[in-house]
DNA sequence: GGTGCGCAGATTGTATACGATCCTGTGTCC
DNA sequence: GGACACAGGATCGTATACAATCTGCGCACC
């Protein structure tokens, strides 16, 4: 009998009282996508992660229909849930809203920002660094996508920030899928270029720098039709 | 331009069948929302919703989940499900947003209004004044937030419409709080006078009057500290 | 008379059971 | 030999059952 698989309520150690476990569920979930460990059109069987995470199927249903709120699992009715896989259409759109919400954030951010948030952001950037030159991709992308996060924190809009993170997170999906270049060197200093226009105060050149940031992020992902149907050529056939 | 599948059709509620019952009670409890027919705090119990519509607590918990992740109603854990109350700041949030994402989105979609949709605009505008001579205020309110909606959708951008839509939910629930005027007519004017830039393509109009029309809204409100405490005393000693 | 405690009812959190639907593999018929 | 039909298994959708927790009220005690 194996005992690391074992379901009881103390293998998380404290149970702080929160929300359900689904949230627990979904967040690993979502930080499994994020880090490119659960890829787009994985199938996300109930019986099957309720068994990994020792809780029932009624748990499980919870977080998928949160996941897929977010748009990062799709749920095919009596099929089941699966990894989202962003068509080239979502994929601009993502890229779109984010080109929309995310520079004026960071122009906010910049008018904002502590010395304190300053700091967070460097030991962000310096995980990245750490987890890049470890070969760890996925992490690396992961804290990627937490930088823009926390500038939409540091701007003190929990509402746009909320959205941007659905975007962050919709964008590794989408990089998953469209990725086309390997050096992700470009955006580490892109980060950095951000994080010293946010320390300095200025709210205009971090506002161009985002902007930069994000059409150079859209500019190396291979958004042509073609490559939108790699696995879902069932749907291709199945729509108009 | 005219589809013979016609995909697109303002199509809302008549979906029986195909997604979950789960579906249909969220949408059902979210235009109860919407027309003020339920107001910010009321509690929605399990129990008592699944008798109203006639299905177990499993789907009502579903729905009401998804319900929360619109931010449309908060759950706490051990007590329940209550329609939310935005505080004071989360209105200002709400249509900070809106003032990010709208103007620039009734931009694009006077660049891309087909005929049909001006015709499909006409129709909300001309309900909404119906509803509002029928003295169905609520009614009238919700035709109002689709008319920002439709702009959405008319724009092409599925996403940013999407969170356009959580938006103008959340407004509704602020404007059930905080609303001072009267005066609805001021909006009918200002949704008409949207329409005619959007049926002359007329970009520049359109945003430059969604952006008057949102500040119009805003400044209707009254947004000071005091009347968040209505009936949240509780949480204004929990925080700090 | 006011305050604190404890029990009962109600409500939510989670698990499990059962029916419905879909996918797959096999057998038969043309 | 190929295509259709059907049965078996697996998975999902929903309902119900049980356990944990909270709220309200009454009673004892100070």
């Amino acid at each position: 009998m194996n005992q690391p698989g074992l379901p009881t309520a103390h293998v998380a150690g404290r149970d702080s009282g929160r929300a359900s476990r689904a949230r627990e569920v979904a967040d690993s979930l979502t930080r499994a996508i994020h880090e490119h460990r659960l890829g787009p059109g994985m199938k996300l069987s109930e019986d099957e992660v309720g068994e990994i995470f020792g809780v029932s199927r009624t748990i499980v249903r919870a977080a998928l229909q949160q996941l897929a709120h977010d748009q990062l699992v799709t749920i095919e009715p009596h099929r089941g849930a699966f990894v989202a896989q962003p068509s080239v259409r979502e994929a601009r759109e993502v890229f779109e809203a984010r080109a929309l919400l995310e520079p004026r954030t960071a122009r906010s951010a910049a008018l904002r920002a502590t010395p304190e948030d300053i700091a967070i952001l460097r030991r962000h950037i310096a995980q990245e660094h750490a987890a890049l030159h470890a070969g760890q991709d996925g992490a690396a992308l992961r804290l990627s996508g937490l930088f823009h996060i926390e500038i939409a924190r540091i701007a003190d809009q929990a509402t746009i920030a909320e959205f941007i993170g659905q975007l962050v997170s919709r964008s590794s999906l989408v990089i998953a899928l469209y990725w086309r270049r390997r050096n992700a060197l470009c955006e580490s200093h892109a980060h950095d270029a951000l994080l010293k226009a946010l320390a300095d105060r200025d709210g205009a050149l971090a506002e161009e720098l985002m902007k930069g940031h994000l059409l150079d992020l859209l500019s190396s992902l291979d958004l042509r039709e073609a490559p939108g149907q790699r696995r879902s050529l069932k749907e291709a056939l199945g729509g108009p």
